[in-house]
DNA sequence: CTTGGTTCTGAACAAATGTTCAGTTAAATC
DNA sequence: GATTTAACTGAACATTTGTTCAGAACCAAG
């Protein structure tokens, strides 16, 4: 046998979804080209292709890997009280997504760019993370810890709200992480009605 | 004199723009051809720019029109105590933006797609709405009527909580208007402590 | 040093892009 | 009916696009 699957493979590889992940983040899906991502791995065009079968995947694979990551991490309500149920979650949100703006940005600013194949896919997983947040407020609902009208509005509401935090917040900022989130958490905890 | 100044233009120009408008919020600014537009208005390419310098102008017109319309029917705060200044800023902005998703889609979502010189103009009319609410706040809680921490991020909290609204929200749904805005008020009353 | 196989280059491909423009069409005025 | 001019066509342009592929370069094992 001669030089070993990968050799090099281990290092690009990672190198072209790092800047896939970057450029689309800041440009765009369309508006990047395969050209401008070898361009910053330090290769040529045709290169990529030891790596994704086209550019439609590189998009995909980002946000899928994006999404896995957040459903595996979200944090287990079993044994926990409704209003710590919800305060786990609003601060896991904050916390997790703080790290990964990019991530973040493309998983649903890019979601017209998939195919309808891969939409499904995603779209899937999206309200699967959704639903863990209306679980939580339904149940408190039921148990008398909050006071919403519509869970599911209440649900759309407080994403939305913990989601508008990646347009704001850089790092080194005034403000730290701790803060935005006992911040956001007295705004979340009041609106529900506790 | 012969054929009085823009005997058809009044008819197509206007359809230029809406079909740019509907494409751009479909697909997204770079991922529509000039050629696509003109399909759609049922002419030939070539013929888009009696009515446009060019693409970007097309984008830049359609973002610049609805934040000259947003901030030119914001309400009137004067003469109305702070709760109530809050309140009509909440109910305008779902009704506002309502009849409108696809120019609010485009004016947030393909402000990367704007030249340097364009996204400044923008910017500072989107920071003006902003201030509007922040100026509301501010006076709120030097008014005792408020309980917020910090202003700034209370108005980007309800900014994103409310523009939200536009991914979820048809007409037609199981709710009405009214229903919305008075669900969202609920929770936006009580986030700010009042 | 030879061999075998992975990784990359560099050129090529057809298709699509934004934009220009000479020329055709058609309507309003005289 | 002749003239004038706005509105549009249709072809052309230089670039850029995603993707393919033959071959060079390179490295590790025998």
């Amino acid at each position: 046998m001669a030089r070993t699957a990968g050799s090099h493979s281990d290092i690009t590889g990672p190198r072209v979804r790092q800047a896939a992940l970057r450029l689309f983040a800041r440009q765009g899906y369309a508006a990047v080209s395969m050209r401008q991502i070898a361009s910053e791995v330090g290769v040529q065009a045709g290169a990529l292709y030891n790596y994704t079968p086209d550019k439609q995947s590189l998009l995909f694979d980002l946000m899928q890997a994006h999404m896995r990551d957040v459903l595996g991490a979200v944090p287990d309500p079993k044994g926990r009280s409704a209003m710590d149920q919800l305060e786990d979650f609003v601060r896991f949100h904050i916390a997790f997504h703080f790290g990964r703006p990019d991530e973040v940005f493309i998983a649903y600013m890019e979601l017209r760019n998939l195919t309808p194949e891969n939409f499904e896919v995603i779209e899937k997983q999206r309200k699967l993370y959704e639903s863990h947040l209306e679980q939580i407020l339904d149940n408190g609902v039921s148990a008398g810890a909050f006071a919403v009208q519509d869970p599911k509005i209440a649900t759309f509401a407080v994403i939305a709200m913990l989601t508008g935090i990646n347009t704001w917040f850089r790092e080194g900022g005034r403000l730290s992480l701790e803060a935005v989130q006992d911040q956001y958490w007295h705004m979340v905890r009041t609106a529900v009605g506790a």
